[in-house]
DNA sequence: TACATATGATCAT
DNA sequence: TGATCCTATGTAA
């Protein structure tokens, strides 16, 4: 589920709903009672998305931190409300609207400093920050390790993961196993360009879909969900959409990335 | 019923 | 590099 685009859709939807009411805050799981309890009752004043990290700001002044990992899930309904899981960590409710959240990694409250101390080391966020590009250039120059490893690295840049890595190269046409210091200056401008460009349209629909009209097969019935708008996520041994050579695959610290061979020389 | 797997990140060694 | 945390789902046994 979760990169950048999933946290910004997130904060723009529930923040519609939820900013300038009180809300009721409780922990139907039980893990985060004690500190729903601190802004149960409280009015939202703020919801934001920075990198994969999403906050809800209180007048009070706390802030809840979300961050969802590889398994954590939203859900949010109109009223008649459905039944909360068991296993939901939190549950933020206006009397016509409701946010159900399942397996976070982070679900913690903070105060603003706390805030401003997850914030800090973070890369520029391509969809908070679409002119960042320097910042994300001056970053990857001193780098040495591989760029398909460096991308996801929160600190060069917040919210690309795993399927938008692979896609990202590919559309740029650069070996994930490149050191990131030796791309030229004109290849990191198309790589950060091509990041906000692919996180803007991921935030809008909801997904990462990459392929362009001209790539796109005639019949998608055989592709999984995983693969379909995709030029290499999860498509290894399938042809590449533009050259027919068998999509590759390798792990990078224990995380598959896709490419292919001859367009990413 | 058990196991594998997943768009993430941290901490220990 | 490996262990660990978090949940849901699909497939194997």
């Amino acid at each position: 589920m979760p990169e950048g685009h999933i946290t910004h859709r997130a904060a723009r939807l529930q923040g519609r709903e939820l900013v300038g009411h009180h809300v009721t805050v409780v922990s139907p799981q039980g893990r985060f009672s004690d500190s729903a309890a601190r802004v149960d009752e409280g009015k939202v004043i703020r919801v934001y998305a920075y990198g994969k990290h999403l906050f809800y700001e209180f007048a009070s002044g706390l802030s809840i931190h979300v961050h969802l990992g590889l398994f954590g899930k939203f859900r949010t309904s109109s009223a008649p409300f459905p039944e909360p899981s068991p296993n939901a960590r939190l549950l933020i409710q206006t009397d016509t609207y409701e946010v159900h959240l399942t397996g976070p990694n982070t679900c913690e409250l903070l105060e603003t400093d706390e805030v401003d101390g997850i914030l800090g080391p973070l890369g520029p966020d391509p969809l908070g920050e679409p002119t960042g590009g320097d910042g994300f250039a001056r970053r990857l120059s001193t780098r040495k390790i591989p760029i398909g490893r460096a991308l996801l690295e929160q600190k060069v840049a917040s919210g690309i993961g795993n399927v938008l890595r692979s896609e990202l190269l590919f559309l740029v046409g650069v070996n994930p196993f490149t050191p990131a210091q030796e791309l030229d200056t004109e290849t990191v401008e198309r790589l950060w360009a091509q990041t906000v460009r692919q996180l803007q349209f991921g935030e809008r629909t909801g997904r990462i879909a990459t392929v362009i009209a001209e790539d796109q097969p005639a019949s998608a019935a055989d592709e999984t969900p995983e693969q379909r708008g995709r030029y290499t996520y999860y498509r290894d041994g399938e042809p590449c959409r533009r050259c027919a050579t068998p999509i590759s695959v390798n792990k990078i610290d224990s995380r598959n990335i896709w490419w292919c061979s001859y367009c990413q020389q």
